[in-house]
DNA sequence: TAGGCATCGTTGACACGTCATCGAAGGGGC
DNA sequence: GCCCCTTCGATGACGTGTCAACGATGCCTA
């Protein structure tokens, strides 16, 4: 079972090439830009939106790990992180002793809602200003397939 | 200046999300699957098959870097932890005092060659398999253009 | 040739993510 | 009630990337 590799065209080089680029350059960009201007990294910014988005501001540890498709370890460092910067309190849940909650305080608020403009922008100016909307939904129809088959194959 | 912020439509939304989404996750599999069989990171791979490429197989710190579009102190960090694993080893530049180069060994030759095909394989099974050459000319278009737009404006 | 400036690579502090492991608590079946 | 198995979140070790600062060296110009 050898030589039947089948090796990437130059096409499929460039394709890849260029596709892993433009996630460490977006990535990489995004993420300064946003720290430098508001201390609030994306990671951070995900977070908040969905905790303002949940009822008291409050979600369980779990509730938000697969909301956002994050391993729990992720999360319990990042909260631990957010909450050392005092975006957000750790509380203990009643109905669960194993759980705890994850609850934004009025810092966190006043952050995401100074970052949320930003961000916006800043995904604009370096991506979406630059894409038309045939080619947004390729890139749609693409991300959403290639997920799919991770999902469904999860060797 | 307020209420000047265009936010993100829907499907302009679902995009961004998709597009971030599919990065991580085939990010994180296909480290994970390399690294589980091969020792060999998508990084270190990067940098192998480029010093594979050069002659004698070494090349200058800032060449790499340039080439990898990494920075220097990236190179400098992963370069001490390749070495720490014997698939590179520095070497000092006779003609500028200042640099060195960085050379692969016999280790890490067998290294890039095992991970080759591997690599290769990952990247079909988990994405160029899943999309067409229409689709994928349509990403190489929008990855390059962005990118360029990044390079033109170093804000 | 001496002073000033740029370039090369290193280093240390820190943020981030993964993995493996752990202890505590829940939720069965018997 | 008791055991077993699962789930929840925390934790420590580690690899990785960024930034800022640094020492050493090269280069250019006055």
């Amino acid at each position: 079972m050898a030589e039947t590799v089948r090796w990437l065209t130059p096409e499929e080089q460039r394709a890849w090439r260029g596709f892993v680029r433009l996630h460490e350059r977006l990535g990489g960009r995004l993420g300064r830009l946003l720290q430098s201007e508001s201390k609030v990294s994306p990671a951070d910014f995900a977070v908040l939106v969905h905790l303002t988005d949940s009822p008291r501001g409050r979600q369980r540890y779990q509730d938000l790990a697969r909301a956002l498709e994050w391993e729990k370890s992720r999360m319990s460092h990042h909260i631990a992180r957010m909450a050392g910067r005092g975006m957000v309190v750790r509380e203990e849940c009643p109905e669960d002793g194993r759980g705890a909650f994850v609850v934004i305080t009025d810092a966190g608020r006043e952050a995401v809602e100074a970052a949320a403009p930003r961000h916006v922008e800043a995904v604009r100016e370096l991506f979406m200003d630059h894409v038309t909307p045939a080619e947004l939904r390729v890139l749609t129809e693409i991300s959403e397939r290639v997920i799919r088959r991770m999902d469904e194959d999860p060797s």
